[in-house]
DNA sequence: GCACCGTTTAGCCTATCGGCTAAGTAGTCG
DNA sequence: CGACTACTTAGCCGATAGGCTAAACGGTGC
């Protein structure tokens, strides 16, 4: 995963993080060490439609994956981008000398 | 600050940090040790008052704060929100008992 | 006090978000 | 195959986000 990779993975990340419930989701499935959808459906007040959506959401920025148990889909968390986000704030680390890390942090910037 | 004080810090936080230039203006801020608005408007390709907004959602996030210098207003990261959002990552720890941890992690939840 | 400089506020406008209901699809079981 | 179950997709709709320009505001310096 080069630099644009990384960076675009960020924004998806952070955008889907971005809401309350699905950080809750999130955390749901990850303590329960996975779950179906309508399990996840059932434990908010969300219609399900929904919280269909929140997982394609999460999905696509690859917090959650899924696998298909005959009628159900069983949904995981993808621990790998979480750390992404995760690490992210490393930048922040007080008595680090910042100039010794890679460069490219952020968005369109001139000079 | 109490579990719901936390919650709402934990919203305003990811919703500020939703936005890749905020993301960009804080680590800038960081390792610059502190900017005057000016300089953080200069930095960037967008509009002054649209980073002029931005400065303020990151302030009202708690992120950021600033101190008057005659004209200039000199803006400043707050570690301490950003700590916050750093720390709700643990809660994925991967070998970690969570039924020990302290509850409320979330959004509205039924059952 | 007037002009100017740094910055914010006001207000507009388009696009995306995030709810919903209704309709569709895919897999299972009699 | 037909009915049911577990979801998703389509599409509507009001609210918020995030750009912009123009106008206001608060200090400084002549």
């Amino acid at each position: 995963m080069d630099a644009r990779e990384k960076l675009e993975a960020l924004e998806v990340v952070f955008t889907a993080l971005a809401h309350a419930s699905r950080r809750q989701i999130l955390l749901t499935v990850h303590i329960r060490g996975g779950m179906s959808a309508g399990e996840i459906a059932g434990r908010f007040e969300y219609a399900w439609p929904t919280i269909s959506r929140h997982l394609r959401l999460l999905e696509e920025a690859g917090l959650l994956t899924h696998e298909k148990r005959g009628l159900t889909r069983f949904y995981t968390v993808d621990y790998e981008r979480l750390a992404l986000a995760h690490h992210w704030f490393d930048w922040f680390e007080q008595g680090s000398d910042a100039k010794a890390r890679p460069r490219s942090t952020g968005t369109k910037q001139r000079r």
